[in-house]
DNA sequence: TTGATCGTTATGTGATCACAAAAAGCATAT
DNA sequence: ATATGCTTTTTGTGATCACATAACGATCAA
């Protein structure tokens, strides 16, 4: 989720089972979940790599996001308190460090947890675990792309989105939301 | 996902083994899967059981219907000719069918075959493995809850979606989807 | 009749193994 | 130098088993 592994990179059962310490049945279920919910790819042989989003599965993921997000954000307004915003506030900060030092894993990880942070005030369990699945198949592509990004300033629509809900504008939080989750990928995928 | 199975049944890995004609390994992988996919609740002792939603699931569940199928009538309407109208027509035929006989699970199974075949010409497998998901975390429930409805009239909704794709009307098409998504869990989850 | 306690059965988990198939390595020929 | 055929190794699959624990049921006491 994290993009800790890039595209493509294959592992086996009895590699991941050593790694962890367990043998093969446990590493297996654990693949075989991951591969259900598309964060990981099985060839026909079983061969399990990273999956290689095509752009067009990249647009359709950026689309869900942006369906799912705009909603759990839109749930999250009316119980976003003081608390909450400058927790967000906080977690932006840390956002903003992994942009100047250039961590794409360290910027996708404290940028999730923004979302994340945000989300779970809505009090939608299924909804935000849609999202997480989304989130989960872009994991490794995300890594790849940010990796060839050239950035220094944080995510701007953070802040608008800090804005909006500080304002208790409904509209304009949808819109700075859409527009951080669509943005960021649609200026790398084409 | 037709709900053949209530909510709230327990099945066992041996059991399920013994029916399916293998051993428990690969029904445990299959489980599993299905728990991960929110199919199948597990305790924490590891019994497997078909989950009992709760009202506000239930609301959430729709409400995620909506969204993401909304989106792939969408999708689905440039692409929609004379040859899937029809076949939706058609389809449409045996879910009056079903109705007629009382048989929730051919209603459920006949209703869910409509709705695919107009999100298949959307080419957006992600959502449409999102919102099949969804569609198996409420086969239960929805088996449990048209089990108690009596109804013969056959759903007003698809003959909405019918003529909107055939007018080219995407708002009307997308407000029939919603209805015909929300509405049917509405009128039973109060 | 109800509640608790204890022994029995049922059940999920993780490890190990045999097997088949695919991948990789390697030598040979053109 | 490249393609090809064969051998070896790697890898996933499914079955079986030992074990710990939870569920069940019977027995007994209040």
């Amino acid at each position: 989720m994290f993009g800790e592994i890039l595209p493509g990179v294959s592992m086996t059962l009895r590699g991941l089972g050593e790694e962890f310490g367990v043998s093969m049945t446990p590493a297996r279920e654990a693949v075989r979940r991951l591969v259900a919910e598309g964060a990981l790819t099985m060839s026909s042989s079983g061969r399990i790599t990273t999956p290689e989003l095509t752009n067009e599965r990249i647009e359709e993921l950026a689309a869900l996001r942006a369906l799912i997000e705009v909603e759990l954000a839109s749930r999250a307004l009316p119980r976003a308190h003081m608390a909450l915003i400058e927790r967000l506030q906080a977690i932006n900060g840390t956002v903003a460090e992994a942009v100047a030092h250039r961590d794409a894993v360290s910027y996708i990880r404290t940028n999730l947890e923004f979302h994340r942070t945000l989300y779970l005030r809505a009090q939608a369990p299924a909804m935000l675990a849609m999202t997480e699945t989304v989130w989960l198949q872009m994991g490794p592509t995300m890594r790849a792309l940010y990796g060839r990004l050239r950035r220094t300033e944080p995510p701007q629509y953070h802040r608008l989105i800090i804005a909006a809900l500080r304002a208790g504008d409904e509209p304009g939080l949808r819109l700075a939301v859409r527009s951080d989750v669509t943005m960021g990928l649609r200026m790398l995928a084409t």
